[in-house]
DNA sequence: CTTCGAGGAAAGTAATCACTTGCCAGAAGC
DNA sequence: GCTTCTGGCAAGTGATTACTTTCCTCGAAG
């Protein structure tokens, strides 16, 4: 999986998979143990998705100012170290599985769904029952869709090719949620009919 | 470019590169234009980074909340437009081009950079003068991330596999930016001592 | 009418690919 | 001791790869 997600599906090869297993590169021997290269990527995408990491510190009720900041701040960090935690099955999705639908659909809908989900629920607690009718799966989307893009950029080029370091970004992401979550403003609603479809489904308090 | 960023350099074959270019697949006929693969994928990029969709609504000075928002809405659109305007290339850096760190990092220095000056140029103007100490750099990468993010997801799943429109998307973002650049935290300034780094280098409208 | 070069196609070439076969060492079962 | 099974390796298999060589056609130039 660290070759798939490191150089792609096509361009890693059976004889490269061996040499990292400890076998040796050339023989089959990897054969003994799959059925074939997809069935390996098949076998170790269950795998990564089974391991995926957890438990993020529930959200506290009703923190001043200076306290919710930290608490984004802290949630945002563990959204990027989950990143590179599950660095591997991150890369496998965005680089190697353009190829496979089927496991592509997987991954949409096991670890994105629940990641996504955890983050509306967090967001809509730590705004307490007043803003219950804002759109938070959509402001949520945009603080996990920033935290994962600015992983990958950092991840593909080494750092962050506009040199921003991972505690100014932090800082920012955080800055901007609290900014909507003190003082929340009525675009959120306007943007979509059914925006609040998005319900709070799953109580344990899992996020990042 | 196209069967490149739909399948990644390794998994497109020339063969297949000279059927969509309607030449007979298998002749070498490609040979009589680009010495190889790899040259094709070098001369390629260069196209699309030197068409790459520049202009967007330049910047109202002090507008109401209203306009402000609605303004957001706009830029943000248009950054999700652009990214589809410019789909080939995008796809490519995500999923071929790791192979290949010299290309990586000609995208990373020209475009990336650019975009990235440009959104904050734009937020540091909205701002207007009050808020010049915050670290508009960050805030932008937390913008143009979450739409590249959801973009690049809404790509590679065929729709967001969230199931959160564009529209709701588009809102909350702005709605976000909009909190910030009413009520602006400290948190943002607090965050890294050289935060106020990336300056207003170039002053032509450009953003997205 | 001849010359010629640009560009396309057919047919190869060597390498690499995923995958298979045959063989064998060693541990387990009886 | 004999068999059996697991898992490793070397040596292939045919398919596919990027790329080359050779030949052909066609249109413009002289």
């Amino acid at each position: 999986m660290r070759l798939f997600g490191e150089k792609g599906y096509a361009a890693t090869s059976v004889a490269q998979i061996e040499a990292a297993a400890g076998l040796s590169p050339g023989s089959g021997s990897l054969y003994k143990h799959f059925r074939s290269k997809e069935e390996l990527l098949d076998a170790g995408l269950d795998r990564l998705l089974s391991t995926t990491s957890q438990a993020i510190p529930p959200p506290v009720d009703a923190p001043d100012e200076e306290a919710l900041i930290e608490q984004l701040r802290a949630v945002t960090n563990a959204g990027l170290r989950r990143l590179e935690h599950d660095r591997d099955l991150n890369r496998l999705v965005f680089r190697g599985l353009g190829e496979f639908p089927a496991l592509m659909q997987r991954f949409g809908e096991k670890e994105i769904a629940r990641v996504h989900l955890a983050t509306t629920n967090l967001l809509a607690e730590l705004a307490g029952p007043d803003a219950e009718d804002q759109d938070w799966a959509a402001a949520a989307l945009v603080l996990q869709g920033a935290a994962a893009h600015y992983w990958l950029l950092a991840d593909l080029f080494g750092r962050h090719p506009t040199g921003v370091d991972e505690e100014r970004f932090v800082s920012a992401a955080a800055a901007l949620v609290a900014a909507v979550l003190k003082s929340p403003s009525e675009a959120v609603r306007s943007g979509s009919e059914d925006g609040k479809r998005c319900r709070e489904g799953a109580k344990d308090g899992e996020a990042g």
